[in-house]
Formats: C-alpha cells, sequence, structure tokens
DNA sequence: TTGTAGGCGTTATCAA
DNA sequence: TTGATAACGCCTACAA
C-alpha cells in the first residue's frame, strides 16, 4: 500500500477502507511505528504545542498557573512546554524567539516588563495570552484585581483595631506591585487615615528584602503596628524579623498578605490572605487561546482583557487579641 | 544569492565572503527573518531540546531540580521543555510520547513507578537519565541517600531525647518512601528499640492524609511523642493535627521532615528538615545527559548511577525543651 | 477508494 | 567561494 494510505489511515480519515485500515494500524502497532511530529508540523505550518512562559517557577501562584492552562490544552489537544525566565528579561527574549521559532501555535506570557515586545509573534500571527501581568501590546489579558484586593486587606486590618498599617510591595517596575500600593493607599483615604512614605518599601517580591525593610520600618521614629505585604514570599521574611524581635503576628502586630501559598494556613498564627484565582486564570488564558487558534486574522476578536477577583480569607495573623 | 549562501551565513561558517555575509545579515534584520526551528530539526534529525518530565510540578523539591537542569542546558545551548504528570502514569506516558515524536535530543525524567516504560527512547537511542526515583531499565540515575537521610534523622529524634518516634511516610508504591520507611527502621535498631508496625503510616506524600494519620496514632494505645516524615508537603498535615490537639512541635512533641523547603524556617518551631541536593540534582542530571547527547551509541558509557548525600538541618521542631 | 507527486524550510553534498 | 539540488518525513491536491 502507499504512504497516503498509512497517512490517512493514522489521521482517522473516512475515506480509507476498514479492513486496509486495520492493516495500517497493525503493522503500525507491529513496528512501533511513531509519526515525525517535527516533519508533519512543518507540513502543517503549525504544531499543535502552546508556550507557557512564566517568571518564576518556584511561585506556587504561577505554578497553580501552569496547572490550570495545562489541564485546558490537554483537553484540547495541545501540548505545553513551560518556559521558566526566573524574571529575567534576557530569558524572556530568548524563549519568545524559541517559540517562533519552533512554530507554536499559541504563546502565554507572564511578561517581565509591560513593554515586553512581541510584535514577532502577533506580526506571524501568533497569538499570545498576558497572564497576570498587563503588556503594553494590545492582546488578551488575564489580570487581577489586585488594587480592590489590596484595598480589602488593607481596610480589614484597620477594622480589625490596627492603627498604622505599613506596605511592602514589590519592585517599582511591577504592574502588581504598583496596584497594590495604590490599594493599600486607598483603603487608608477611605478611612481617614494619611498615607505616609514612610511606612511603604519596595521589598523586589524576595523574602530577605523583606526582612530588611521589616527591620528598618520597627526601628522607624513612629514604627507600623500592621503589615500589608504584597505576596507570600516577603511574607516569610516579614514573619521571620517579627520573630527575631519576640514579636508575635495576630499579638502584637498584625499582618495580611497576598498568595494563598499551601503553608500560610500553618504558620502560628495562621496566616489572613488575599487569594488569587491562579488556577482559574490559568484555565482563562487556555480558554481565551483556543478561541484564537487557528481563526483567520481577520475573523479575531478584539483583544478582551478579563479582571478577576481576589478573595480575603482571614485567619488569626490579622486580628487583634 | 542563493539560499545555500544564506544558511551558511546564518550558521556561521567560514567558508563565505565577509562581504556577502554582512549583506546577508543585514537583509535577514530588515526583513526580521527567523529560521524555522522545526526544518531544521527535520533536516539535522534532532533538535536542540531536552524534555524534562517532572511528576509535580507544584512541589518546590522538583521546581529545584528544574532550575538545575534549566542552567546546564541554557550553558549548552538546548532548550528545556517541562511536562508535569502530576504522578499520573497515563499523562506520563503521554508525554514520553511527545518527547519522542518531537526528536528531543535527551529525556530527564522523575518516574512515577519503576516500570516506567521507556524503551521506545531507548530503542531510538535517545539518551534518559532518571532523577529522584530509579527505574528498572538501566539508564544514568541521580538519587538520594534517603535511606541515611532518614536513618541519621530518626537517630536525631532518639538522641534528642524522643522515645516514641512514628513514621509517616509516602505510598507503598514510591521508592522514595521506601527507602526513608527503612531508614527509619534501621535507626529504631541501631538505637536499641522495637520497630512497631503500629507507628508507621503511608499517607500519600500528601497533606490531608498525614493529618488523617497523625490524628489516628495520636488516639492509638500507645501514641508517639515524635514524628519522622518523609517530605514536607506532609509535614504540614501533622502540625493542622498537632496544632488542633493543642500539641507544640518541639516542646511537647519532636519533628523532622524530608525536604528544605522555603517556609521551613518560618514555622513555630521552626521544623528541622532532611535537605536533599535538589539543584544540584538537576546539575548533574543534566551534566549527565550531556556527556550522551549527539555520541554514537557503541561509544556510550556504561549507565552511571550517582547518590547524593542529605544534610540534616536541626532547627526547633526536633528538640526537648 | 487508492496512488503519485509536490512541497513545507532547512542543511549537506557535489560540481562549478 | 558559490550555486544547484537532493534529501529529512509528512500531508494533500489531483489523477486514476
Amino acid at each position: 500500500m502507499s504512504v497516503a494510505t498509512v497517512s490517512r489511515t493514522l489521521n482517522n480519515q473516512e475515506t480509507v477502507d476498514a479492513d486496509l485500515a486495520d492493516r495500517v494500524r497493525a503493522a503500525a502497532a507491529e513496528l512501533g511505528y511513531r509519526r515525525n511530529g517535527l516533519a508533519r508540523s512543518l507540513r502543517l505550518q503549525r504544531a499543535d504545542v502552546w508556550a507557557l512562559i512564566i517568571s518564576d517557577i518556584a511561585n506556587p501562584f504561577f505554578t497553580a498557573i501552569a496547572r490550570g492552562v495545562e489541564d485546558v490544552a490537554q483537553r484540547e489537544g495541545f501540548s505545553v512546554v513551560l518556559c521558566n525566565t526566573d524574571e529575567d528579561p534576557a530569558k524572556e527574549a530568548q524563549y519568545l524567539e524559541v517559540a517562533e521559532q519552533e512554530q507554536v501555535s499559541g504563546v502565554i506570557l507572564s511578561p517581565n516588563e509591560i513593554g515586553s515586545d512581541i510584535s514577532q509573534l502577533t506580526r506571524l500571527g501568533v497569538p499570545v495570552v498576558a497572564v497576570d501581568r498587563p503588556l503594553r501590546e494590545r492582546v488578551d489579558s488575564v489580570l487581577v484585581r489586585s488594587a480592590a484586593g489590596a484595598q480589602e486587606a488593607t481596610e480589614h486590618l484597620i477594622d480589625a483595631g490596627w492603627r498604622r498599617p505599613a506596605c511592602i510591595t514589590g519592585p517599582e517596575t511591577a504592574q502588581t506591585a504598583i496596584q497594590r500600593l495604590t490599594g493599600y493607599r486607598r483603603a487608608l483615604v477611605a478611612r481617614k487615615k494619611r498615607p505616609a512614605a514612610s511606612l511603604v518599601r519596595h521589598a523586589d517580591y524576595r523574602a530577605d528584602r523583606a526582612a530588611t525593610a521589616t527591620a528598618e520600618l520597627m526601628d522607624g521614629r513612629n514604627p507600623p503596628d500592621s503589615f500589608f505585604v504584597a505576596n507570600s514570599e516577603m511574607a516569610l521574611g516579614v514573619l521571620q524579623e517579627l520573630r527575631r524581635r519576640g514579636l508575635r503576628v495576630g499579638e502584637d502586630v498584625g499582618l495580611v498578605a497576598f498568595d494563598n501559598a499551601p503553608w500560610t494556613a500553618f504558620t502560628d498564627r495562621p496566616l489572613s490572605v488575599v487569594a488569587q484565582p491562579a488556577y482559574e486564570m490559568g484555565v482563562l488564558a487556555g480558554e481565551l487561546l483556543i478561541e484564537r487558534v487557528g481563526v483567520p486574522l481577520d475573523q479575531q476578536p478584539a483583544p478582551r482583557v478579563r479582571r478577576l477577583p481576589t478573595e480575603l480569607i482571614v485567619r488569626g495573623s490579622s486580628l487583634r487579641p
């Protein structure tokens, strides 16, 4: 028989005789034949692969997103290749180029910078979905209402009786860090308090920097009595420094942090957190992508932005005795 | 000029006139040309890509391995596609097939089962490195001296004054779980204690199962006064159940767990842990792979097994007041 | 329903 | 030093 018949059989086309098809399949199984995905993709001008480019594989928030993306991809018949940029713009650029060279049919990206250059991809018609962080270029985006979540958390601190909440947020270049700071400030205004720059620190989303920031704040002239912290990594640093000073969270000091990391329920006191719907974000990003892959450029929808709400989970650390 | 000249230029071959080469590069830049990686790989019969197939992306141990692998790969000019099997043998089989179809030049795998079928890959001459868990098939492996680490941890509990250490380990099918249980038993023997089956539980490496196991043990006729726990995920479950009972770790109960997860230093008391050299394991796996990719089958070294030591880090949770 | 043949974008061989 | 050309393995229009 001919290669065409084999190809048709293996692609489950109707136009092949059942008996013949069976013989093909039997032979394929016998010989352990696997088709060459490279050749197939080259011919088809598309690979059934998505690139998921995330900025920190060690962060449970991003791994939860990855799981969401993966589940959608699997359901729709795509493989996901996961790339980790470690917050390094150079690595990000490299992986974007790899995605292009490998002709992936879609990219989901948590950009390191709002200006990350995806123009090559879009020019080629490869759909891109931004996740967690916005992109200047107009593409589908799945974001979180960070400011609202930060505001709710900070207001909760004040309503629980704390009088001077400080804010430890991420780097000044990160949109999420800026938004969380904005939310913190809005909460102070809403509760008739004067936002003080001396109560704010940018600690690059890292634990050790957060510990240092905490020490600075506590050693200041008018130290805070509570903390709103913009991610769980930094919360570890804050906890460490407070313990070093013999201060108990939920007792001597109030604390709320972003991200419902698995361990947050197990510290002493259990951490009050602003939970982000990370898994759902991944699912949504995948679904937005699905609606674009294989769709001609002139029939594509306008860029869509989905903003998901956070959920404040009150545990012990934010309450006053 | 011809495509051949362009190809030679872009591959930095010497045999092309400098002026011409400059014109090629200028034109390429102008047009935003990117070579098609698929076509290249098809022609070359190899893709400069490794598949890293891990069993749980949410586990910091595996993400640390991934970073190690990535760093080596980057250094050597390979991309890494990361695949997450979620401990699901079906997903693992699917990703192994994808790796084969995409003609990756190497695979690093933490197998779900010792019997995972990699014969297709090896038959095609694609080198495979097993990491964290052994494979029945004889391939390069990077393992940890789990039993020794478990024994050291358990002996440390006893030496600290605890009299009845229990063991909460992983599923009976997992080699790592079996080895850690073995180490626990050896410690008891070495310290002249009778290992009792009633003090051992298999909790599938999951927090909720570990919490249940802890409850069972504590409600038993002769409850333990301390715990050796085979991973950090389960340690969270143990901590939760102990707190529910008003018991303080490092005070009323002793606790040592495998894995130096980022949060373990921040619980109350800080957790004593058996640290695994996860990042180094990734690096080593990558280096073993490097020595095989591109090497003809008949010149390949015999399968090598590297066993790395653990390190006991004593913090507060394992000490008696 | 089946077979033939062209081409996807590269790289490598050979001749010029 | 350069160019023409034949693969790599696959899918598909077209012919039979």
